[in-house]
DNA sequence: GAGAAAATATTTGTCTAACAACTTGGTATT
DNA sequence: AATACCAAGTTGTTAGACAAATATTTTCTC
């Protein structure tokens, strides 16, 4: 199977509607733990659609922990700690949104720095080298840039050696692609790669010293500076 | 409307299945960003259900910004950054998959803590009173202790100013709930509660004097606390 | 033969109707 | 009053149909 261009969506579906409609009655207090929803007859009428599409729209909301259907009985808001489904709608963040991101992940990316000093394998340094190498290939301003840039967060996260660390690290990476991607190429600055060069060499010695200390604050001062750059465009 | 109990599934729901064995296939590589997935009709025939049961399990990728579809084409892996879901199965968790866990709160905390001393409102603060009297008042090992733990935890989240921060730490606690609630009380240690009300007294000070380190480390030892009495048990 | 246009087939999106599986509440029986 | 039973209601699943959009093939034109 060939990996060819990912297509956009044709149409806006309606069970994705109805879906963030319930969600939002259920974050807004509106349903709360243990009540139950209108049934699924009810809500086809509601909102004037068949049964099927309002069964899709409910198979989200369980796939995300939000309600439980009970065969027989109905559908209930489950409560706080049924959830386990963290989402971020990356479509339209504002500015301050992104900042905020930002300031979330780089702390998460600081402490990670610290662990990836005291327990980086000779693994996870070479694949955090090889990322590095990647970025100093690669063509200024170009995709494969961004995504070593990428490469280089994800594998100090990795070598953490705590799953979630890097899982959550690769999903605020995707989450924040796009916006590094335009940050960085918007900034035309022909020595942001030096600088990033530069400054992942101070965090890579820091995690061959094993020294979390120096390790943390490379990273602060190099994500205080990427966020720096987008602040004040 | 009342707050019933919350039921728990009847049956294993088929959607469900075969969504996760999808979204499997996706995390293991077997299906790459650009792959088109089999037909509704082929897969239905894979899978021995309706075509119907298959829409619902792709409908599940689909809100998780797995796979795009296309009307008149078919369905698509996704590229990462399409990706809008942080799940986590508490379902089956070892013991050290909810260490590792309490190890990324904690760092969120603690720069959480951070943050927090230095933007909290005066609305903040009453919130974060409010739950360290409840505390205090809960009947030890109760539930309603357990959550005043976490709306204390989650007030100084709040008071970052950053929802992110807010909203991941509200998704760490509803996943860790059950699982900090069994800790405290297999615990049974009587002291638990008193040095839990010391520590938060700690934490709440330097945040009134506007004291981010003082925060961050009262927030660190707390937790750290917290981490090694669940781990030698 | 090449390219464009049209017809055909394929695929996802939605709707309707039906039955199965399960729960709930009421009724009748004892 | 307690139990057994029945009927209605609700979710789970299946089947078939058509609409809407896309992909493929055929036909036509030059």
């Amino acid at each position: 199977m060939s990996a060819g261009k990912i297509p956009t969506m044709s149409r806006t579906e309606i069970p994705s509607t109805i879906a963030m409609d319930i969600a939002n009655q259920i974050r807004s207090g509106i349903l709360v733990a243990g009540d139950k929803l209108p049934t699924e007859k009810h809500l086809s009428n509601q909102y004037s659609v068949s049964r099927t599409v309002v069964r899709e729209a409910i198979s989200r909301l369980k796939s995300d922990g939000l309600v439980v259907s009970r065969q027989g009985s109905g559908v209930f808001v489950s409560t706080n700690e049924m959830r386990n489904s963290f989402k971020i709608d990356n479509s339209d963040m504002s500015r301050s949104d992104v900042l905020a991101l930002f300031e979330l992940r780089q702390n998460i990316e600081v402490s990670g720095a610290r662990l990836a000093a005291a327990r980086h394998t000779s693994k996870d340094i070479k694949a955090i080298k090889q990322a590095q190498e990647a970025i100093i290939l690669a063509k200024p301003w170009s995709e494969d840039e961004v995504r070593a840039d990428l490469d280089f967060h994800y594998a100090i996260a990795f070598a953490t050696q705590n799953s979630y660390y890097a899982d959550f690290m690769a999903f605020l990476g995707s989450v924040l692609y796009e916006n590094v991607k335009a940050a960085r190429i918007e900034s035309g600055d022909p020595l942001i790669k030096k600088v990033t060069v530069e400054e992942h060499e101070r965090i890579l010695q820091a995690l061959l010293r094993r020294d979390p200390e120096a390790a943390g604050s490379a990273m602060m001062s190099h994500l205080q500076g990427a966020i720096a750059r987008m602040a004040h465009e």
